[in-house]
Order: C-alpha cells, then sequence, then structure tokens
RNA sequence: GGCCCCGUAGCUCAGGGGAUAGAGCGACCGCCUCCUAAGCGGUAGGUCUCAGGUUCGAAUCCUGACGGGGCCGCCA
C-alpha cells in the first residue's frame, strides 16, 4: 500500500523549491536577505530551453525590488547556498537573473524508483487539503436522450472531478434534475400520445410536443402499467402520475446513456424534491431578510427591444449587490417561479452541505446566467463559498470533413449514444478533453478513429502498449519484470541522457497534476500524456540505431530491469492519467 | 446597447508575467536484418489581430478598437 502522506509522496519540483525556500530563509536569517519577504511568487519550473539546466528558479528577480537589492547578487548567494544540496550538480546564474539548476542523474533515477513504489498514487496531491468540492454536470432535462453537447460536459465534468479528487479534494459529482418545470409537463403530454398509440389510437404529436421515437416504449410501459384506465380522462387525471412515470424513464434513459461513457452520479438532486419542500420560499425569504429581494420593474433591454415588451412589476432578487449587471426576476407575471427560483434554493441546499467549493459545468448557451448565480451564492453563502461556473463550448461534428448539420426536426440530431457507439467511449472522452473547455471543439468520426500520431488517443495508447509488450518481452527472455522486482532494481544502469530525458518527463508529472487542477483544466493531462508518449516513442526509436538503448538487453537481467523499471514508470504514470481522464490504458494494440 | 468566450506557423491547436514562442497536420530530406516503422530524427514556416498602458521583463495582466461565436424579462 503506498503511503499517502505528504512527506513521502515524490513531488522533486516541490522538493526543490523547498530547498530554494531554505537556502532563502538561511539568507535572511544571517541578514543577507531582509526580513518579511513574500516568498509566494518564488517558482522552480523547468526551463523553456532544456539547455538552460534541469529546473530553473526566478527567486532573485521576484525578490530584487522589495529586498531592495540586484537580482544577480541574489542569484549568486543562493546558487553558493544551493551548490551544497547533494541533489544539485550546478546553479548557475544566468539572464536577468535565472538561476539555473542541474540535478544529478541520481536525482532523476529516484524519481523513477517514487513511480515504481507508489504507483497509481504517484502524482497525487494534497494540495486540495481535503476541501469538500461539489461537481454539478450534466443536468440535462429529463425530456430525452442526451446529445453531443451533453457528453462534452459530462466527460468534462467527470475528468474534472477525478482531477480535483486526485489533487486532494473531497468530490461529490452531482446531477441537478430538471424535472419540475413545464418542459417535464410537455414530456408528461407527449408520452400520453404514444401510451395512446400503444392502445391501438392514433397519436396526436401537436405542436410542441417531442415528436422523438425515444418515448414509443415509454407508451409501451404505460399501457403494461395503467391498461386502458387513462383513456380518454381529462389531462387533470393523468398528469401527474404519467410526468412522473416518464421522468423516472427518461432519468433511466440519461444514466444508462452516462453508463455508456463510464459516468457515474454520486448524487442526483430533484428539482420537484427542493420545489415541494417549500425551500424555493424559504430561500427567497431568507434573500428578502437580507434585502435583496424586492417588488420592482426592470428596464426594458438595450438596442433591440423585443416586440412584445411591456414594462411589468415583478419579484426581483438584488444580484447588483453581488456583481451582477441588472438586477434577476424571481417571479413571473403569473405569480409562478422562474426558472432562477429553484436553482436559488438548489445552490442553497448545496452551501448548507457544507461544501468549501461549488462547481457547475454549463452549456456556453447559459452564459448570461452565471453571474446571477454566482450573486445568489454569495449572499446565501456570505461570501464564503466560491462557486466556480465552467461553461462548455459546441462541439462541431465532422463527417469526412464535412460538417455534419443537426437538426431535432430533419431527424439528424446525434445523441449521446450515435457517439459513443461510433467512437468508443476511449476515443470519445479524449478527444473532448483535447480542448479547454471555453473554446468550441472540432469532433471529426473520421479523424477521431485514426490510426496514427495525429490522433492523440491512438498515440497515447500505443506508447502504453508498448510499455506492456516490453514487459512481455522480458518475461519471454526470462528476465523478471514485475512491479515489485523493479521497484528493486539498481537504477544506477540508467545513465544515458535520453534515458534520464524520459525520467525528467515523469518528473513533472506531480507538479502538472497540481498546475491542472488549480486551473480546473483536465485538458492539461491529455496535452502532458501525449508530450510524455513522444518522450518514450523517441527514447523506442534510439534503440534501433543503439541498441543499448533497448529496454530488453538479453542476458543482461540488472541492465535490462533498470530500463525495463523506467519504461514501466512512464507505464505508471500513463496509466493514472488516463485514468483520471477516464480512458482504458491500453495493453495491446490490435 | 450590454455581458461572456475566442483571435498564436498555410491548417488544427498548446503555452496565459520570465530567457531565442512550441506540437501535430500539410511541405521537403532522412531512418526498418533490430523490443509493434500504427514509430523516430531533421529542414522550412511567426510584426502571438491592432493601438495604448502597467512592469526590471508582456503572446500572457489592464484599457480601447477590430474580427468570429454565444447570451440578454414571462424557456429551462
Amino acid at each position: 500500500m503506498p503511503d499517502r502522506t505528504k512527506d513521502t509522496r515524490m513531488n522533486l519540483f516541490s522538493d526543490i523549491r523547498g530547498a530554494v525556500l531554505d537556502a532563502l530563509a538561511a539568507m535572511q536569517a544571517e541578514g543577507a536577505l531582509p526580513a518579511g519577504l513574500d516568498m509566494a511568487n518564488v517558482a522552480v519550473e523547468p526551463p523553456r530551453d532544456p539547455a538552460h539546466g534541469d529546473m530553473a528558479t526566478n527567486a532573485a528577480m521576484v525578490l530584487a525590488k522589495p529586498a531592495g537589492q540586484q537580482p544577480r547578487a541574489i542569484a549568486e548567494a543562493l546558487a553558493a547556498r544551493l551548490a551544497a544540496d547533494p541533489r544539485i550538480v550546478t546553479a548557475e546564474v544566468a539572464g536577468p537573473g535565472f538561476l539555473n539548476l542541474r540535478l544529478t542523474p541520481d536525482a532523476w533515477r529516484g524519481v523513477v524508483a517514487s513511480a515504481l513504489a507508489e504507483g497509481a498514487d504517484f502524482g497525487r496531491s494534497d494540495m486540495g487539503q481535503g476541501v469538500k468540492v461539489n461537481v454539478e454536470f450534466v443536468s440535462a432535462n429529463p425530456t430525452g436522450p442526451m446529445h453531443v453537447g451533453h457528453t462534452r460536459g459530462a466527460v468534462f465534468g467527470d475528468a474534472l472531478a477525478a482531477l480535483l479528487d486526485f489533487a486532494g479534494h473531497e468530490v461529490t459529482r452531482e446531477y441537478y434534475i430538471n424535472d419540475a418545470g413545464a418542459q417535464v409537463d410537455v414530456l408528461a403530454r407527449s408520452a400520453y400520445e404514444r401510451y395512446r398509440e400503444a392502445n391501438g389510437l392514433d397519436p396526436e404529436i401537436r405542436e410542441g410536443l417531442y415528436p422523438g421515437d425515444y418515448l414509443i416504449p415509454v407508451g409501451e410501459a404505460l399501457k403494461a402499467r395503467y391498461g386502458t384506465s387513462l383513456l380518454d380522462k381529462p389531462e387533470s387525471d393523468w398528469l401527474a402520475d404519467v410526468r412522473a412515470f416518464a421522468t423516472g424513464e427518461m432519468m433511466q434513459m440519461i444514466r444508462d446513456d452516462l453508463a455508456l461513457l463510464g459516468v457515474r452520479m454520486d448524487i442526483f438532486s430533484s428539482e420537484r424534491e427542493i420545489t415541494a419542500s417549500g425551500r424555493v420560499e424559504e430561500a427567497i425569504e431568507t434573500l428578502r431578510g437580507m434585502g435583496l429581494i424586492y417588488e420592482g420593474t426592470l428596464e426594458p433591454p438595450k438596442g433591440k427591444l423585443p416586440e412584445d415588451w411591456e414594462e411589468r412589476e415583478q419579484l426581483l432578487f438584488r444580484s447588483t449587490a453581488h456583481g451582477d449587471d441588472v438586477d434577476r426576476p424571481v417571479q413571473k407575471s403569473d405569480g409562478s417561479w422562474t426558472y432562477f427560483a429553484p436553482d436559488i434554493a438548489y445552490h442553497w441546499d448545496k452551501v448548507k452541505r457544507g461544501y468549501g467549493q461549488l462547481i457547475d459545468v454549463l452549456g456556453a448557451d447559459h452564459g448570461g446566467y452565471v453571474k446571477r448565480l454566482k450573486a445568489v451564492v454569495s449572499a446565501l453563502s456570505d461570501g464564503s463559498v466560491p462557486l466556480e461556473v465552467k461553461l462548455i463550448q459546441l462541439v462541431k461534428l465532422y463527417k469526412n470533413g464535412e460538417p455534419f448539420k443537426m437538426s431535432k426536426r430533419a431527424g439528424t440530431f446525434v445523441t449521446l449514444r450515435d457517439v459513443v457507439e461510433q467512437a468508443g467511449p476511449d476515443v470519445t472522452r479524449f478527444v473532448m478533453l483535447t480542448r479547454k473547455n471555453d473554446a468550441a471543439l472540432d469532433f471529426d468520426f473520421d479523424k477521431v478513429l485514426e490510426q496514427s500520431k495525429d490522433n492523440p488517443v491512438f498515440y497515447v495508447q500505443y506508447a502504453h502498449a508498448r510499455v506492456c509488450s516490453v514487459i512481455r518481452k522480458a518475461g519471454e527472455a526470462g528476465i523478471a519484470a514485475d512491479d515489485a522486482t523493479l521497484a528493486g532494481a539498481d537504477l544506477g544502469h540508467l545513465s544515458h541522457d535520453a534515458e534520464l530525458s524520459l525520467a525528467r518527463k515523469i518528473a513533472e508529472w506531480p507538479r502538472l497534476v497540481e498546475i491542472a487542477a488549480r486551473g480546473q483544466e483536465p485538458h492539461r493531462i491529455a496535452f502532458y500524456l501525449y508530450e510524455l508518449a513522444s518522450e518514450l516513442h523517441g527514447l523506442w526509436n534510439r534503440g534501433n540505431e543503439d541498441t543499448g538503448l533497448r529496454f530488453v538487453q538479453e542476458g543482461n537481467v540488472p541492465v535490462s530491469q533498470a530500463k525495463i523499471a523506467l519504461a514501466r514508470a512512464t507505464g505508471v504514470v500513463i496509466s493514472a492519467g488516463l485514468g483520471i481522464l477516464g480512458v482504458t490504458p491500453a495493453e495491446e494494440m490490435r
């Protein structure tokens, strides 16, 4: 069982940063630097140009001004101290005051050893300090199957949740079911027509109802349950029952769709339950008590005035008090709640459940909704719980390089199931995570299935498969290559720069996890994995010309084991990274 | 009219205060007697949309243009 405590988990970059901070503290103790300096901006990172060294720190430049000293002078003094560190070979001042560090081969070998010892936990961070985070995502209306846009939201939300978990947060994946608005009444009426159809009558799929075939089995199920007892009854007799039944069926379908993608929610919250329990009124009254609810009229929107605009008094939330541009209506003119009102209650509910942070993953068309949500969470948590809204941009589908037109009407509506059945869950997930959430994504059915290096999924999978292949080959050659044996290998046999270079890339993994988690950017994992795979493929091919660089060295067990340990460490990181993205690592390519 | 996102190589995109701005594709030149060549190495290709500002330092932060997308009370 790998140890998960901070002291033993390897993160070479934060370790060296610690050494830099220690050296700076010692300089302060000696009076070489003034006390009370803010070290927050002192960074230790890989230099852009590897020729500069293994790691670089900007400490001298950051501290020069507050310390009232020349950057190069600080850097020189820091260099002298760091040179005494056994892990550091050279510390050279360069450029405007960078301090470039070169580490011993043993430092990099130590990273390989740690990756093997820590296994799937290598790179796990305690940065999140166990803070409870609620990630709400998908939340598709229970009125039909999930479409491509939902797919991206599902993949992003799930990967973000996994990433935050890996970075030390306690994560809850949550789905908010919009089962209370007018759209579920429409669903009920649509299902009722299918129920009539199931009973041999002609369905009347009027304008405004959902025409999709997916409701036909729901009609059948209604018949099985109610027989003919609902026929020729007024809507008021059956609406509530049919609605409950149909939304239940839709949610089952959505759960099945999510399962296809490998997404599992921890909690499903129901708008209907929140509304029925009186929590909306409670939330509004709480806001009223804060002076944030009032009767008023809104200014008409500037520019093009809607045709049917009329001034109207309604119940408003003073979201401008918490950073919004205008106040927002919580009640319609007929006195019923707007969609926003139950959302207020729902977010308050999440706050009360004790999360330290809320994240909503929403479609980009909800951009105009963000400020009021933040305002409400700010108001109801007294500013103590940050709400982050991640907007997911459009997915543009292509087939044969041609845009794929989608239209509900024409029946060319692409569902999550369509995508996953054609591309497979692994490809779907990886491709949808190769872009920032706030940038539009092109999804080309042909390109994503291509088996070449322009397809990042394939390329990363191939690297992992090669690692597995090496281990199989070792077995055939009679070289023990199980993890326990590899963990005990003498890594001193790794000395070629091409090998240490791969170890350097592996060393970046724990740092990358923290950067990605801090920015809530799972796409960084995907890009890193591509780079790591590239390093492995590069080293692999070096073995073509220089047989001494092949992983399996027939007849030399200790050297083989050291080299295979390096390959296996790479595989461990790829596997962990793919795990965060929700992609299964391939054992072999077939 | 307002708000949000985007603008980086021919194309698709990384990088989001730090040194000479990167990758893939496309183009060109090389590498299989060898652990999967489904791969690798190299060459060419940039006023980081523009203009100001902050900073020791700006593709990165701020302001304003311009271009593309999205949204803007009684839909959810």
